[in-house]
RNA sequence: GCGGAAGUGGCUCAGUUGGUAGAGCAUCACCUUGCCAAGGUGAGGGUCGCGGGUUCGAGUCCCGUCUUCCGCUCCA
């Protein structure tokens, strides 16, 4: 399934890192966290074009996923959840590494990774005297290594006023174990048969070893994760097989370049300890193809196990072929902030039009945090400022609008064209005798006369013309 | 976490052998122009990531610390 990729068939992107940070601070996409205060390390803040077009996003996805389809539903569950979740789902387990140190050269292993360690068990694993037994040393100078460490990358902290273990509660890592834990509660009350799936959009976190590249490793993050419900076994592989290309094709429809997107199969000593597949949507960022999305066949590693833990019976009744039997799950795992990082790069584009660069944001007009700006030709005269302010609050009804004067008409498109809104609407002098505007289109820069009292409709329906 | 580089106005940078900070762009105001980043005048904005030290005096030297970037480990 993984793509082979004919390298000198993929486009570069245009922009490099450091020219998207700097745009997004400039122009108030993306802020470092924090920083007043010297920042702080992986957490960034969306301003007021990057709320916007995040929640863009999000949106877009919600109609693919919900909105789009009669087989998916919605779910909202909290980050903090009962301990017993993350002990079930093997995150307490297996998302913490054992580290363990050379105390002469610093570096770290991971205990599990180092040569005669194949047979160890979990209870080894966290055995303190595991490398005096084993007499483990230091790959790189000999010196013989620390006690393993646990570093779990969960995000921990305490419910109620006393600190103890019993009151330990973690940031959710996923939100998909917020779906399972409630199967039983959204399949009931919305009376869904097998096939169909839980969509949810939410705030996830880890305590990443190394994060970076600006927005892409974050340690909090936010998800769109959908688990789909199916029938044991072949449906599973049959499900997790349609929705590759359901998910590739959702990136290109709101205009992310086809050539710079590509499938990759995880090897087997790769998966996640849930996982018996997983392949990722991946995206050639300008450090190189990371993962913009993983689909994984789950099996019913999740449902069984909470099954079990808990003491619920969470297997669905079928009754058309009276089976009783534990759902397997196949999962799309979306990172919101690295699609609307992939769009907001690959949309970035310069061009040169009279000898001068022209930098434009190409976004999917659904994507783009404006749709329209309301422009005047001469902001000194005050019934077209009137008339503009009057178009303006007609068009915020529907649409994110906004208006701008500050600088000549020319000055006011290109400030537009770099934060990607689609299109300009000018008010000149002759309107306030034909009642007619210029509608200028982002892309093109071409113009058109239009009756102000159909411009709205004109930019709802090209909208939606696009619109997947 | 380890090795390497860097941290100066919103952005990109300059700052000579240590003597109390500059430029371009951006922003704002006014004048002018009036459909694709025009011109003019002027203004605001930094104490040089943070803390400490050396020195009569540090952006410029030393130590610590935080952050970022580039290479090793993991994932949305």
């Amino acid at each position: 399934m993984t793509d082979t990729v004919d390298q000198s068939d993929v486009q570069p992107a245009v922009a490099n890192l450091e020219t998207i940070v700097s745009l997004s601070k400039r122009r108030g996409f993306i802020f470092p966290s924090s920083e007043i205060y010297g920042g702080i390390n992986a957490v960034w803040d969306y301003g007021p074009l990057g709320v916007e077009l995040k929640n863009n996003v999000k949106r877009a996805w919600w109609k693919a996923m919900v909105q789009d389809r009669n087989d998916i539903v919605g779910l909202d569950a909290g980050i903090l959840m009962h301990p017993q979740v993350w002990v079930t789902s093997g995150h307490v387990g297996s998302f913490s590494d054992p580290l363990v140190e050379c105390p002469e050269c610093h570096r770290r292993y991971r205990l599990d990774e180092l040569p005669g360690t194949e047979e160890l068990t979990q209870t080894d694993l966290r055995d303190e005297t595991v490398t005096t037994r084993l007499n483990l040393t230091c790959p790189n100078d000999g010196t013989l290594l620390s006690p393993p460490r646990r570093f779990n990358l969960m995000f921990t902290s305490h419910m109620g006023p006393v600190e103890d273990d019993a009151s330990i509660v973690y940031f959710r890592p996923e939100t998909a174990q917020g779906s399972y834990v409630n199967f039983k509660n959204v399949q009931q009350s919305s009376r869904k048969k097998i096939p169909f799936g839980i969509a949810q959009i939410g705030k996830s976190f880890r305590n990443e070893i190394s994060p970076g590249n600006f927005v892409f490793r974050m340690r909090e993050f936010e998800q769109m994760e959908m688990q789909y419900f199916v029938r044991p076994g072949e449906a599973a592989s049959q499900a997790f097989e349609e929705w590759l290309p359901k998910r590739r094709a959702w990136y290109e429809a709101y205009g992310v370049t086809p050539s710079r997107l590509r499938f990759r199969e995880h090897a087997p000593d790769e998966l996640a300890h849930y996982a018996k597949k997983a392949i990722d949507v991946e995206y050639r960022f300008p450090f190189g193809w990371k993962e913009l999305e993983g689909i994984h066949n789950r099996g019913d590693f999740d449902l069984g196990s909470h099954a079990k833990a808990s003491g619920e019976n969470l297997e669905y009744f079928d009754q058309a072929n009276d089976e009783h039997f534990i759902p397997w799950v196949v999962e799309t795992a979306a990172g919101a902030d690295r699609a609307a990082f992939t769009f907001l790069i690959d949309a970035y584009r310069e061009e040169e039009v009279r000898g001068e660069t022209r930098v434009v944001l190409g976004l999917h007009p659904d994507i783009a945090p404006y749709k329209v700006a309301v422009l005047p030709l001469l902001k000194k005269r005050p019934e077209i400022v009137e008339l503009c302010h009057k178009l303006l609050g007609d068009l915020k009804r529907d649409l994110m609008a906004v208006y701008d004067d500050t600088a000549a008409i020319g000055k006011l498109y290109r400030r537009q064209d770099e934060i990607g809104t689609p299109w300009c609407v000018t008010v000149d002098v002759e309107s306030l005798e034909d009642g007619a505007v210029t509608i200028r289109d982002r892309d093109s820069m071409t113009q058109e006369r239009v009756a102000l009292d159909q411009v709205k409709r004109l930019i709802l329906d090209r909208m939606s013309a696009v619109r997947p």
